[in-house]
RNA sequence: UGGGAUGUCGCCAAGUGGUAAGGCACCAGACUUUGACUCUGGCACUCGCAGGUUCGAGUCCUGCCAUCCCAG
């Protein structure tokens, strides 16, 4: 049996290919190239992380004494990801990219790869479960709650998921550091990366326009009743919940509460004007491939490091998803993804909508 | 030069005799394989200056200085 492990350079993926070896697998490691460092504004003179981590996994791979390919996946990561990214935040929206390329780089380009190697199936770092149930296949939360990662992964189909493996889905990650450290992996002290990978400094305006090669209008900052009261330096630089940066003073916090495009407008408020319980998914996930007859009460998270919150979810004969949250939520916000729990099983997700 | 108004943290700003709110910005942490998101902590021994009244003054009185507005 063979199968294709995603190596990105970090550790987590390294023990995720040594795993599997010491299950007896044939292992192929493989990174992919995402990205060129000019179009994420990295000096192309400095040695960038991109690269390194190619080394980095090349190393580990040739420690493992298993072949390694580099996959350029760059015009696919440019149409998928970061085109995506960019017209998200015009419209207003707050994309999740990590996401899209688990999507449609790590679950859909790769496992086509995978195929194309005889691979039976693709291995990556991420801290998720996937079980094999009399109804299907099941996507789970990882063993250890702190490190799950299953919120990234809820795009998942039952195929994908029949060629997925998630080695480390019962590790802590003190346990994957200390198995790296034990087998002299290079990176085993490796820090966790944080920021966006094509934003490696997190000034994500300055790639978005790099990418359109334009600068952002700025616009209206307006209170909830439509008044003026400043100048924004261009949609692009805010998102739903942001309290920072606004530059502007009142005798409380403000938030950003909206955002309209179109208007090219940033509504603002105080906190309370960030609460909701309501959200709409216009094209709701699931990932057992079929919507449940009635709605279902559940547990649904909103945004990555949130905890998730009770709620009613409800199907649409769109395909969509109306939640009802049985508390109102904090920021709500158009282009993040809803995920649905039930208990440690990813119902599935779906992004935000911007109404309401 | 008359008449009016104002001077509180880098900025906005509360305070109307009882021992300096809040916000912005900034700094430091926490969190984090998305959002320069969120969260926590720090940030005026002092209220334009000098006197005075009072047990006690940013708050009252006097003088001075500065700025703004309206006249001319």
């Amino acid at each position: 049996m063979k199968a294709l492990i995603a190596m990105s350079g970090g550790v987590d993926s390294a023990v995720a290919a040594l795993l599997m070896q010491q299950e007896g697998w044939d292992c192929l490691g493989c990174t992919m190239r995402l990205y060129r460092n000019e179009d994420a504004c990295v000096a192309p003179d400095r040695s960038c992380c991109s690269l390194d981590d190619v080394e980095d996994a090349k190393a580990v791979a040739r420690r493992m004494g298993i072949p390694h390919h580099t996959f350029n996946f760059t015009d696919e990561f440019r149409a998928k990801v970061m085109d995506k990214f960019t017209a998200s935040y015009l419209s207003g929206r707050t994309p999740n990219p990590c996401i899209d390329c688990n999507n449609y780089l790590k679950f859909g380009k790769l496992h086509q790869r995978a195929r194309e190697l005889g691979c039976d199936c693709v291995v990556t770092g991420h801290y998720a479960r996937i079980e094999q149930t009399p109804e299907g296949w099941v996507l789970k939360k990882a063993l250890d709650p702190d490190k799950d990662q299953s919120y990234v992964l809820y795009t998942l189909t039952q195929t994908q998921l029949a060629h997925t493996r998630f080695p480390l889905g019962a590790m802590t990650k003190a346990e994957t550091r200390a198995l790296a450290a034990e087998h002299g992996f290079v990176n085993a002290e490796k820090p966790d990366s944080q920021d966006i990978c094509f934003v490696p400094d997190g000034d994500y305006a300055r790639v978005i326009e790099s990418l359109t090669g334009r600068t952002p209008t700025p616009g209206r900052f307006v209170d909830l009743a439509g008044n003026t009261l400043g100048t924004h330096r261009g949609v692009i630089h805010y998102t739903v919940g942001q309290r920072r940066g606004l530059g502007l003073s009142f005798d409380r916090p403000y938030y950003v509460v909206r955002i309209d495009p179109a208007e090219n407008t940033v509504t603002l408020g105080p906190k309370e004007a960030l609460f909701s319980k309501r959200a709409f998914v216009p094209a709701f996930h699931w990932i057992s491939g079929r919507a449940p007859e009635a709605p279902i009460r559940c547990g649904v998270k909103i945004r990555y490091r949130h905890p998730e919150q009770p709620a009613l979810l409800r199907p649409t004969p769109e395909g969509g998803a109306e939640i009802l949250f049985d508390e109102p939520q904090r920021a709500i916000t158009p282009g993040q993804s809803a995920v649905a729990y039930l208990g440690d099983v990813v119902l599935g997700g779906g992004e935000l909508s911007d109404e309401n």
